[in-house]
DNA sequence: GAGAGTTTAGACTCGGAGTCCAAGGTCGTG
DNA sequence: CACGACCTTGGACTCCGAGTCTAAACTCTC
């Protein structure tokens, strides 16, 4: 993937929503010329293919999601009430940039088979969650547990599924609505 | 799709290895009746094409699960025990059908949007753990919640998540190791 | 104004999904 | 047994879409 000029990056966002519609496969290449305004050749120009698109908005997703937790992991307070604005960090972002959430859950075994995306997902995620636990362990607001970054990996499947879920166009509801049971979940379940 | 002959079933479940590989849209039809012996003319003959040759895989993995999370719930014990033995059913079954479990999570997206899919996992996991969490708000050993539901998709996506990450061949250990944090961590966030 | 890099249309190749057909097989039933 | 209904399969075929290629135009920078 070549280097992007201004205003490219903002362009191919744009077709998050067709592959969040219909997966990597299901989306062809002239529907991201067309929904981007980016013609077929000038994206075989910048991206090594369609997969290559789908793994650059990966790429941008996570790091949202990377900064949002490193943000709520340097906050104040207690390791229990940092890991809880993390929770709502990652619901956040699964907030603000629905489209691309909700690709990255359609190609989610293509992803997890990527070793740059899973790079990306655990350096967003996993290992600040698993540093956290770690730290509460030792400011006593967190249990101990034997294996933090499988509990970190756990945590993160409970929130993505759970806020994924409620952006289905079946059960949208604001995830306001489901922050409330899912920070008491993840909190009660590695609380001291 | 039409109703399989006897050992067809058998032979298509071979092809769960494939998908669990490349996904749906990396496995060609030659490959699948490659794997599986049937001829592509045949399968086409019994199902409406690759896609529901996934669906079929993924109706029979779901209705195993089914199967192992309906006999957790019918055991003995507080709702509490009997919510861990659901878990570890779970995992169960992960342990036990790797490759159409790997395979579910690969094309998880193209699954959630299908509505048979969805409705099967709902009946196989999510409703019974709805039902078991509202049963321990009654009989006293779970935590009475808001949203029982929400819950139950939160505890499906930390065993699923965590389960499928531990089958990678990267972290591949066995589940038995995984199963003691992530039992606790489930059973701690709904504890009474 | 020359060379390097960018942008684009459009024609092309190639692989694979799904269709179709025809020949043959295997039943169950009269 | 014979007939009809369904099953089985090889192989040829259509069609679509990914990715390639080329050539022409455009835009910088030196």
């Amino acid at each position: 993937m070549r280097r992007l000029p201004p205003g490219m990056r903002e362009k191919v966002l744009a077709a998050a929503e067709l592959f969040a519609e219909a997966g990597l496969d299901g989306t062809k290449m002239e529907d991201v010329a067309a929904a981007t305004g980016v013609p077929k050749a000038t994206l075989y120009y910048y991206f090594d293919g369609k997969e290559d698109i789908l793994a650059f908005l990966f790429v941008e997703i996570l790091d949202e999601l990377g900064r949002a937790v490193a943000g709520a992991v340097a906050g104040d307070g207690t390791a229990a009430e940092r890991l809880r604005a993390v929770v709502l960090a990652h619901l956040g972002v699964i907030e603000a940039f629905p489209a691309a959430s909700r690709a990255l859950q359609f190609d989610l075994g293509r992803a997890a088979r990527s070793p740059v995306i899973a790079r990306h997902t655990d350096a967003a995620f996993v290992e600040p969650v698993r540093s956290l636990l770690e730290e509460g362990a030792r400011d006593g607001s967190l249990r101990r547990v034997d294996h933090p970054r499988l509990v970190a990996t756990a945590i993160l499947g409970a929130v993505a599924t759970t806020g994924l879920n409620a952006l289905t166009p079946r059960a949208r509801r604001p995830l306001a609505r489901v922050a409330d049971d899912l920070t008491t979940f993840v909190l009660a379940g590695v609380a001291a």
